[in-house]
RNA sequence: GGGGAUAUAGCUCAGUUGGUUUAGAGCACCUGCCUUACAAGCAGGGGGUCGUAGGUUCGAAUCCUACUAUCCCCA
């Protein structure tokens, strides 16, 4: 068979996966006498398409399942997908709408039946992508937030939070979306800077005939002011003490109160304050008890409580009530002004700080075990620079706002009774119960009670993921949860350290008194070339399926992880890719050369046998270094290690060492060996790159199924001797010099060169003669005591090589090189004369560096005298 | 405003508890090669004094302090 010289990874992909799942090789269930390897997916949001973010992320987890899959272990990854409340809700308000019908038309059942048809729908699609990833999830397994048993877990724990006393209501200031008509968290704010305006507005002193001026970028609120605030060390307006304002329009009259909160050097010094539009005014309003005057509707529109305006929108009213003050004359000026405006990450609506009921878990309490696994590396967090920032999160911890006004979610076990108190509990049944016994009145039928309108969080769905997708609270002696949980490790981004991985440890320790994971990979954010972040707007996100149709999944797998180290954000470039894919390419090719051979039962040449036995040595020295970076979750430098093993040592330097002359055929034994190198390759590479690496397994020989490699077993380090690799390496130092002196001189690698070598170790040479001869064009290697006239020469330490010339060699030219090497040496050797004749360095370093330092001064000084004699023999 | 992180070659990053060279890798760059696996390749090469200024130490890219710059989180 021949193959094409360019590896093309279209139809090899497609058709490995398909082989992978035909076979069941991702499937996982409880086997005791293997070690279980978990990792749950962070779920995307259903609603979502594969991103740059996911790739890497997904890749990185692949990578781990498929090495600890090989290692030997019950590999497990559950895949699955939350259900991304305020996305969803709103994707389908919208489908809604294009076919006429409004939410606010139709019931909560109604709604929730187009949700659920619409997940089925288009729901999921990135679950798809990820198997173009070449994902090698257990998709028997696959979770979805909402389905009904994760829908069960988060009742129960619901309900279970209520009575232990950690969820209550209140009233809270939220980051409201009018458009979404929902409160929002914290993280679902986006601030972004916002060019507006700030109004000067004049405010007359009660009783007076003078005014006050205040500074806002709100003027549409000013109907609900509950005051003017100063600052009570401010010298300007020691006259207002006491006083009152009238409120502009409204003719409303407020008092003027004192409080340390106010920037003098801001605005006017005076502060009009807003107790229901603006959280810092809201806590003055504590301060001095005013009154809380809400005026703005859930979508945005005033309230009959601001009476004028009544129903304009939020930003008409701003700009009519501007032009009303001008008309009166109380518009002293408008400036531009630049303001960090939240929005909602969701509808992009500004959001509108809002007083509302809302309910909330307490969480100084809750957190305790969650922090202290951290702290004390339980739980590691890697990169461990994660750490600080978790401490922080902890112990600033605040209360967890968890109800959403929306429909699609778990709707809140909540029960209000006709006297405005509530029950809370699992089914309308327990609840009608319980109301019963709460009001002492058993006449009371489900009619009287009405269920909480709002859906929890997501997160509050999410949280609880290690465990639910193992049926841990339905039934948490069943086999898979006492199996897989704890899981072994969580891949994802920093971003939801806080939201995600600290919850998720909150509920895992309250629920099963374990950690939920053992490690915390945090990966880097993926960003473009300019360090922006990949979004939406920008447009400067490459779409990840072209990517994967340009540069095979194995290439863009090898390209994310190239440059990318642990918790290190990544800058994307396409040529990323390329480097993946030449890579394959690459391993293609050297699979192309080695496939071609002709093989016959003769002897092996020197050259061959040796380098089987540097491989070898080499190999078993890598595979260490290896798994030294898996160990520390280097996956980064675990591919680097092995791409450099691949390319550096096998192609250029072994597969050069026994490849036979043109047309000539190999011996049998050195083809053999080469081949099982190969496979040994093929093993560690495998994680990285899945395709290419099924691929060329089974090019090598036909394989009966259970020998595939993604089921092969991982190398296993074997002892080996160093010296091989360190003597080597001499010979290999020797090639390049020669490589080096052909490519200055312009001397055809066709020429066969005379090598003289004057060293006191001529064992180390003759070892890898044949390798210098193979890979340099030697005519002839001789040892020899003398300088050889007119010869170009070289040192390797301290050993001098000369390769005679024929022509004529540029004297002066060479002078000059030994000039700059003895120069180097010179400046080399002093520094260590400085130190070892430093009495406290030879006293106090430990021997062992101290002998270090001797060597270096030895080998420097030998160095020194042989650049010397051969400048001085240059004349 | 508070907290955190980072600063090493043109770019992206290593540098593992301070001591194997006057710092490494990949990519990019330069030179020469269509050498019979691969020109998306081969061979060779140049390039940084480790953000700035101090300090600790026999010894600092590595520890400490200040400053500067960038990024992130929280308010």
């Amino acid at each position: 068979m021949s193959l094409a010289t360019k590896y093309d990874p279209t139809e090899i992909e497609d058709k490995w996966y398909k082989y992978w799942m035909d076979h069941k090789f991702f499937a996982s269930k409880p086997d005791k006498n293997k070690e279980p390897y978990t990792i749950v997916i962070p779920p995307p949001n259903v609603t979502g398409q594969l991103h740059m973010g996911h790739m890497l992320n997904n890749t990185i987890q692949d990578v781990l399942i498929r090495r600890a899959r090989m290692q030997g272990k019950e590999a497990c990854w559950v895949p699955g997908t939350d259900h991304a409340s305020i996305a969803t809700e709103a994707k389908v308000v919208n489908l809604l709408k294009e076919k006429g019908i409004k939410k606010s038309d139709i019931s909560r059942e109604e709604f929730m039946k187009h949700a659920w048809e619409w997940k089925e729908k288009y729901g999921g699609i990135i679950l798809q992508q990820l198997k173009k990833l070449g994902a090698s999830c257990d998709w028997d397994r696959e979770r979805f937030t909402m389905e009904e048993d994760l829908s069960a877990a988060v009742i129960e724990v619901f309900v279970d939070l209520y009575k232990k006393g950690y969820i209550y209501r209140g009233i809270r200031m939220v980051n409201w979306d009018p458009e979404g008509k929902t409160a929002l968290a914290d993280d679902e704010v986006i601030f972004k800077e916002v060019n507006s305006k700030l109004y000067h507005i004049k405010y007359q002193i009660e009783g007076t005939q003078d005014y006050l001026v205040i500074a806002t970028t709100r003027p549409e609120t000013i109907m609900a002011d509950a005051a003017i605030c100063i600052n009570p060390n401010d010298a300007r307006f020691k006259h207002l003490k006491g006083k009152r304002a009238i409120i502009p329009l409204i003719n409303k009259s407020i008092p003027i109160v004192e409080d340390e909160y106010v920037d003098m050097e801001f605005g006017t010094g005076c502060l009009k304050v807003t107790p229901a539009h603006d959280i810092n005014d809201y806590e003055i309003g504590l301060r001095h008890q005013l009154p809380v005057i809400d005026i703005i509707n859930d979508n945005g529109t005033l309230n009959e409580k601001a009476q004028i305006l009544i129903g304009e929108d939020r930003f008409i009213a701003r700009k009519k009530i501007a032009k009303l003050l001008k008309a009166e004359d109380l518009l002293e000026k408008e400036e531009d002004y630049t303001s960090n405006v939240g929005h909602s990450e969701r509808t992009n609506a500004v959001i509108e700080p809002k007083l509302s009921m809302q309910w909330f878990v307490k969480m100084e309490e809750l957190v305790k075990p969650a922090y202290e696994n951290v702290m004390n590396d339980n739980i590691q967090l890697i990169p461990s620079k994660f750490k600080n920032t978790y401490k922080h999160w902890m112990e600033n911890v605040r209360d967890w706002c968890i109800s959403r006004q929306l429909w699609w979610g778990q709707q809140i076990p909540a029960y209000h009774l006709p006297n405005g108190e509530f029950v809370v509990a699992k089914t309308d049944e327990e609840a009608l119960a319980l109301a019963k016994e709460k009001m002492g009145d058993n006449s009371l039928t489900l009619q009287d009670l009405k269920q909480d309108e709002d859906v929890l969080d997501t997160w509050f769905s999410s949280w609880l993921w290690p465990m639910s997708v193992f049926d841990g609270f339905k039934n948490p002696e069943n086999e898979d949860f006492k199996y897989y949980y704890p899981t072994n490790d969580l891949v994802t981004g920093p971003d939801i350290l806080f939201f995600w991985v600290a919850r998720m440890a909150i509920a895992g320790y309250e629920y099963t008194g374990k950690k939920p994971f053992n490690n915390v990979y945090l990966t880097g954010i993926v960003r473009d070339t300019q360090g922006r972040k990949m979004s939406k707007q920008l447009g400067n996100s490459p779409d990840p399926l072209d990517l994967i149709k340009n540069h095979g999944a194995d290439g863009v797998r090898a390209g994310l992880l190239l440059s990318s180290a642990a918790g290190n954000d990544l800058l994307f470039d396409v040529k990323l890719c390329e480097q993946g894919w030449n890579f394959g390419n690459k391993i293609w090719n050297a699979f192309r050369l080695v496939k071609g051979w002709e093989i016959v039962d003769t002897d092996t040449p020197v050259a061959s046998q040796k380098a089987q036995e540097w491989f070898k040595a080499r190999f078993e020295q890598t595979i260490i270094e290896i798994e030294d970076h898996f160990s520390k979750f280097r996956i980064s430098d675990a591919l680097m290690t092995t791409y450099k093993l691949i390319w550096d040592d096998f192609c250029a330097l072994y597969l050069e060492l026994v490849k036979p002359a043109y047309g000539a055929p190999i011996d049998r034994k050195s083809y053999e060996a080469t081949i099982g190198f190969f496979e040994d390759i093929l093993k560690i590479l495998h994680p990285f790159m899945p395709f290419l690496t099924e691929e060329l397994w089974h090019q090598i020989k036909e394989r009966k199924t259970e020998d595939s490699l993604i089921i092969s077993s991982w190398p296993e380090s074997q002892p080996f001797d160093e010296n091989i690799v360190k003597e080597a390496q001499v010979a290999f130092e020797v090639i390049t010099q020669i490589r080096n002196i052909r490519a200055s001189k312009g001397i055809s690698p066709k020429e066969a060169l005379k090598l003289y070598v004057k060293t006191d170790n001529q064992a180390v040479y003759e070892k890898y003669i044949s390798f210098i001869h193979k890979l340099a064009n030697l005519e002839s290697l001789e040892f020899t005591d003398n300088k050889i006239d007119n010869a170009l020469s070289f040192l390797i330490k301290s050993d001098e090589c000369f390769i005679p010339m024929v022509g004529n060699i540029d004297i002066e030219k060479e002078k000059a090189e030994l000039q700059k090497e003895l120069d180097y040496t010179k400046g080399f050797l002093n520094s260590v004369t400085k130190k070892l004749s430093n009495e406290r360095f030879v006293s106090n370093a430990p021997d062992q560096v101290v002998a270090m330092e001797k060597q270096k001064q030895a080998d420097a000084e030998a160095k020194i005298k042989t650049l010397e004699e051969s400048l001085a023999s240059l004349g």
